[in-house]
DNA sequence: AATCTATCCAACCGCTTTTAA
DNA sequence: GTTAAAAGCGGTTGGATAGAT
């Protein structure tokens, strides 16, 4: 039997809210603040609010919040949605987080219900943000060049063939991906065997990785730190480059420098900017610089570098590395060619009413709003 | 005008993660 | 260290509405 709700449980009220409901709500929020929400229902005899706490929060977060925009999404909104989600996928409130006044459901719900049916009159499969063809080509003729490829990792092989060429079988993929996807699955202090790390990354002579650790267990967390020093010291590309060539061209991230990944560092933090800099030229430097894949090419730079400044800002390191590494086999494969793949052709937005624009306030505040 | 269909989006559900006792 | 509660999150549902027939 399936598990009630707890607004079944205590015969709460369910359904869409009243506007005096809303009012009470702001009310109680005005008054008692957003900090306990479970306060709300045992509050609900003084209030009148006959609604379990969980549905409160709900409400406060996607409707009554003062920060929030709603209103249609802009074209810069649309394709930061868009670039975020093939880099992170549907962690819709990693997402929202990188635009002002937008909620995790609002996003959410604009990818589903416009930006996917978009992407797939363009030939886009949505989910993978590859051309659909490459998704629907059969396995004829792929096996040979997989056995061909067997020698080689998944991403050295996007680095010779096309996404087409390159659609093998399951058993195939099991068999390819495996090692490489365990190697590249860098998440924040997770223990895990490395064999296939160390086993790729000795595949390749100077690759500019320190020597690996004696344990296999370890932490990728020390293995970061140690690039990041090896790094630092060696130097290249401002000490802060993410080598996109040399991940798809040799299976591991080469002269990758990451820091630890077990703390909450940033890209912006890591990036070797200068405390000189502005603003604007930091942002530059690493949107243009760092993280090629988020050049969308419109209109506005320095208001747009502003904003992916602040996308880098928030992006953990897990995150930021794996969806590099998406990035750069997607690009490698000619599946994604910046922005012009989702672009209608248009002009990218670049022409944009201002009014339109994305409005760039600071999301910290909204981040911590509760 | 009535009915049907498609779309949008607010809200819910259930699972996972975090926090507090 | 354990457990329960709270919070957070993503997937899904269902009602309202617009557009088509």
């Amino acid at each position: 039997m399936a598990k009630q709700s707890c607004c079944h449980k205590k015969k709460l009220r369910r359904g869409l809210w009243s506007p005096e409901e809303d009012e009470k709500l702001m009310n109680h929020i005005a008054k008692y603040g957003h900090g306990c929400w479970s306060s709300v229902p045992k509050l609900a005899d003084s209030l009148g609010l006959e609604r379990c706490g969980k549905s409160c929060r709900l409400r406060w977060i996607n409707y009554l919040r003062p920060d929030l925009k709603r209103g249609t999404f802009s074209q810069e909104e649309e394709d930061l949605i868009i670039q975020l989600h093939s880099m992170l996928g549907n962690k819709w409130s990693q997402i929202a987080a990188q635009l002002p006044g937008r909620t995790d459901n609002e996003v959410k719900n604009f990818w589903n219900s416009y930006i996917k049916k978009k992407l797939r009159d363009r030939g886009i499969d949505p989910a993978t943000h590859k051309p659909l063809a490459a998704d629907t080509t059969t396995t004829t003729n792929t096996t040979a060049v997989v056995v061909a490829a067997a020698a080689r990792s998944t991403a050295t092989c996007r680095a010779v063939f096309s996404d087409a060429e390159l659609v093998p079988t399951a058993a195939a993929v099991q068999q390819q991906e495996a090692p490489l996807v365990g190697a590249m699955q860098l998440v924040d202090g997770i223990k895990m065997p490395l064999d296939d790390y160390w086993h790729a990354a000795a595949a390749v002579p100077g690759n500019g990785m320190p020597a690996a650790p004696s344990s296999t267990t370890t932490t990728l967390s020390a293995y970061h730190h140690a690039l990041s020093l090896q790094q630092a010291t060696v130097g290249g590309c401002g000490g802060a480059a993410f080598d996109m060539d040399g991940l798809s061209h040799c299976g591991v991230p080469q002269a990758v420098v990451v820091p630890s990944a077990s703390s909450s560092s940033t890209l912006t933090s890591i990036a070797g900017l200068s405390p000189a800099a502005t603003d604007a030229e930091q942002s530059a430097n690493v949107a243009a610089t760092n993280l090629p894949w988020l050049d969308l090419g419109h209109a506005n730079p320095v208001g747009t570098m502003d904003h992916y400044a602040g996308v880098l800002d928030e992006l953990r390191w897990s995150d930021y590395f794996d969806g590099a590494y998406q990035a750069a086999t997607a690009t490698q494969g000619g599946a994604l060619q910046g922005q012009c793949l989702y672009d209608g052709g248009g002009g990218g937005g670049g022409g944009k009413d201002v009014d339109d624009a994305v409005q760039f306030v600071d999301v910290h505040s909204l981040s911590n709003w509760c």
